[in-house]
DNA sequence: CTAATATGCAACCATTCGGTTGCATATCTT
DNA sequence: AAGATATGCAACCGAATGGTTGCATATTAG
């Protein structure tokens, strides 16, 4: 199923956004791409302790979670933050929040009662 | 290192609650948490289509992960949600959020020059 | 007391993951 | 054209993951 025709909202596919971050390589390139957007592979490599190819493949993580965009320019693949999908990772969190709120709230009212 | 010496912030750290949260079963188990806490085991695995030992794991890495915590009353271990933490999570994406922002802004400054 | 319920512990298993190395290919640069 | 640079593909590897089953133990209910 490609992410367009994938139902929206199943835990699956919050869930593949959360794996994505859950590695600090992945999470460390995500940060570099939110301060500098687009980067290049081999830049990106540069300034991590892992070989190019390790690089390459979180980076294939990040864009199938939807992350990342890729694009290619010249010899060069050029990545950068999809800000969207971050978005959607917040959006998610927010909604455990709210429902862990609203319980609360739900409680304190049975036991005031 | 225990999660209250270790040190704040790292990118491991951080990443160690998003893998937490990386994994559909996990999520799910939030989501109940979020609504109704605390759970026994027992009960958090009525409605779950896994064995209750992998639940008890599943448990374990959220709880690790700081995003929930957990109580014994009689022969019942009781889960609650860790609000705190997740709020910690949704910081680390506003930071992302917020770094890709600035960036936006100093971009489009430098073409409007 | 006895049976049922709730959990813990440990071993085991298949798959995924993070990473490497080696080689091929495409695109500049000179 | 030739060399340097940037990437892709594939095989391989050890460790971690997600899951199971079997058995032991503690607590509560009848």
């Amino acid at each position: 199923m490609s992410p367009a025709t994938r139902k929206r909202g199943t835990f699956r596919d919050r869930a593949i956004r959360f794996a994505a971050l859950g590695d600090d390589t992945r999470l460390s390139l995500v940060h570099r791409l939110s301060r500098e957007s687009p980067l290049s592979i081999s830049s990106l490599t540069a300034g991590s302790d892992v070989t190019r190819q390790a690089i390459t493949k979180h980076l294939r993580v990040l864009e199938d979670a939807g992350l990342v965009r890729a694009s290619r320019a010249g010899r060069e693949s050029l990545y950068s933050l999809d800000a969207k999908s971050v978005e959607r990772a917040r959006i998610d969190l927010d909604e455990i929040s709210r429902q862990w709120d609203s319980a609360l709230l739900r409680l304190k009212a049975h036991v005031e009662k």
